[in-house]
DNA sequence: AACAAAAATGCAATCGATTGCATAAAAATA
DNA sequence: TATTTTTATGCAATCGATTGCATTTTTGTT
């Protein structure tokens, strides 16, 4: 049980009565080492079974390998999925990906940087928390010269790059598609409009109203927090106001899922008398016994692609070119059964 | 956007006009140093904004504060939520968590186990892949002397602790349940055996039944994978054997709903002709339209008591103690409406 | 065979922090 | 004040791998 005592290069240097430089640079296949003693080391090297010490290494050139991820959760679908695009997309090249929660507090997620920067992160991956306003954290790390990427929620911060989805263009398409369906009287059901993901949604959804000629009316419109009680809450306070309306576009699911059944309990049909359409394409909208209409983000590719980011940014660094890139992926809208006016 | 030139103990003691040795003893709050400079170096340390270099002293001490883990799939939240407990407990000791995926297959969990170790962590937990029989990869990192934890899919190897839940317990009270409930035939669509905790829930079933004096039918009984799609299957092969059942006890929520969608295409009603019951908990079955009765595995609770004896253990390396800590957890029936045949 | 050019190898410093041992400074005792 | 004891500080090695520069060995040319 007790440590194995590990191989180094000295190991194989003395064991071949050359220098350990020689030896690191037989290893790394240098071409100022003759083609017998590399094969000499390659073999010993494995028959000592030598590993190379990823810390040593990563304390004489600086890069560690590892890359840091600070999410608000890290159980909630869309982030892991997120996640594992990224890992996806780096792992092949050696790297490991330090997974982080903000918990959704600003505060939090200023001391996950810091310990991220303190470990030595190649470089850090972030969806900012719905309390972050003050951004300094953010530029701190910036400052430092360690790539950083936003991706899903952002800050406009210059020289940071980041990965999000058309979220206006989502909320426009599923705004659209009900009108299609035959809704005129679209609430909308949005989220706080720090986050500016909300604001995107907001906005499609007035520019799909506009478009159609369709008169926006601000008592079916309102903010409330991402979750299945705020979304009965809502639906609510919307048939106390008492003002028809034949659909509702959630900028979440769980709203979504929260409004339908706080419909339901009031004997309305959903999608007959009420549309319904949500967003992010949880796993469970497709489970429900209706299933429910909602803009899928792609969450695993946006991962990929910010892992492809950063692996740009690294390579730029090094030709000493400020990057600052920005990709805007675009939604799918999943039509399923809570939107099709004649039914399904 | 040039990286900045990190402070060091050496520019302290360039400025300080003592030795290195004397700075990295101050700040460690040794007794050999006396109260006037160690001031002096907390001082000018928090003037510089000095930061210790956490490589260097991992290369010095092998300690690098890192922890592994890793799981079949980050998103699924039943391991999302384990990492979360281990997270919650570790963090605070200044711990960071490395995450991997072998995406049930064992062939990637070796590779994974193979770079972790390389990457110098200081303790790994693992939930094994299906498709893990021969252990000898794991074995490896014990033998190296790492601390292993096995938390939910663990395998017998001597010297590594584990965390598991006492799935036959959750059976038996699942199968049970629906016994009290007036359910008298009883079908179990389970997992492969391979993996121990679906033989576990296959013997609590089997064992509530024979408490019960009911009959055991083997035609009743299948190992199906994890899926929606393989719960239609097995409830299509169940229709087609013509074996009259009234309840199905799954061994996972995603057959159970896949069974209640077949079950409800043939005009089965649920839970007034058939109930069903699932295993795990997962989000969605609490949005159903018609809640799903399930076994909750307490996961977050699982991943805290996984840290808990992470760090026990490491405690006991240092006084060289072999530990092999097994903790089984209690599972939680959730009683919803799938299951109570007069309706609810 | 003698010398120049090219190729292979070694030396020693570096990355930052820690620590055993030696030495210098301060305090306590005679 | 001289001497011992205690306290404070410094030196240098260590953790492994890398790399610029110096040196040795080999190869090639005349």
């Amino acid at each position: 049980m007790r440590q194995k005592e590990k191989v180094t290069i000295y190991d194989i240097s003395k064991k071949l009565n050359i220098s350990a430089a020689t030896v690191s640079r037989a290893l790394n296949d240098s071409n100022r080492v003759s083609l017998k003693t590399k094969e000499l080391v390659l073999k010993t090297a494995k028959a000592l079974n030598y590993q190379q010490n990823a810390l040593a290494l990563a304390l004489k050139s600086g890069r560690t390998f590892n890359v840091g991820v600070v999410v608000p959760y890290i159980n909630h679908t869309f982030f892991a999925s997120v996640i594992r695009g990224i890992e996806e997309e780096l792992e092949p090249k050696g790297y490991h990906v330090i997974i982080c929660q903000s918990h959704e507090d600003v505060n939090n997620e200023a001391k996950q940087l810091k310990t991220l920067l303190n470990t030595h992160i190649d470089g850090i991956f972030i969806s900012v928390s719905k309390t972050t306003e003050d951004v300094k954290h953010i530029e701190e790390v910036r400052d430092e010269g360690v790539p950083l990427i936003f991706f899903d929620r952002k800050k406009d911060i210059s020289g940071v790059s980041s990965v999000t989805i058309n979220d206006y263009e989502g909320a426009y398409n599923a705004t659209t598609h009900l009108i299609e369906q035959g809704y005129k009287k679209i609430a909308h059901i949005g989220g706080d409009h720090k986050l500016q993901i909300y604001k995107h949604r907001y906005d499609g959804y007035v520019a799909a109203l506009k478009d159609h000629n369709i008169a926006i009316d601000e008592n079916l419109i309102m903010q409330v927090s991402s979750t299945v009680e705020a979304g009965i809450e809502a639906v609510k306070l919307l048939m106390k106001r008492k003002i028809a309306f034949d659909a509702i576009f959630s900028a979440s699911d769980y709203v979504a899922l929260g409004g339908m059944r706080e419909l339901r309990a009031n004997g309305f049909k959903i999608p007959e008398d009420i549309g319904v359409v949500g967003f992010s394409n949880e796993p469970f909208t497709k489970y429900l016994e209706r299933p429910l209409t909602t803009v899928g983000q792609t969450p695993v590719l946006m991962g990929q692609i910010a892992a492809q980011v950063f692996l740009e940014q690294i390579s730029d660094v090094k030709k000493n070119v400020q990057v600052e890139k920005k990709v805007v992926l675009s939604p799918e809208l999943y039509t399923r059964d809570t939107s099709s006016k004649k039914g399904s």
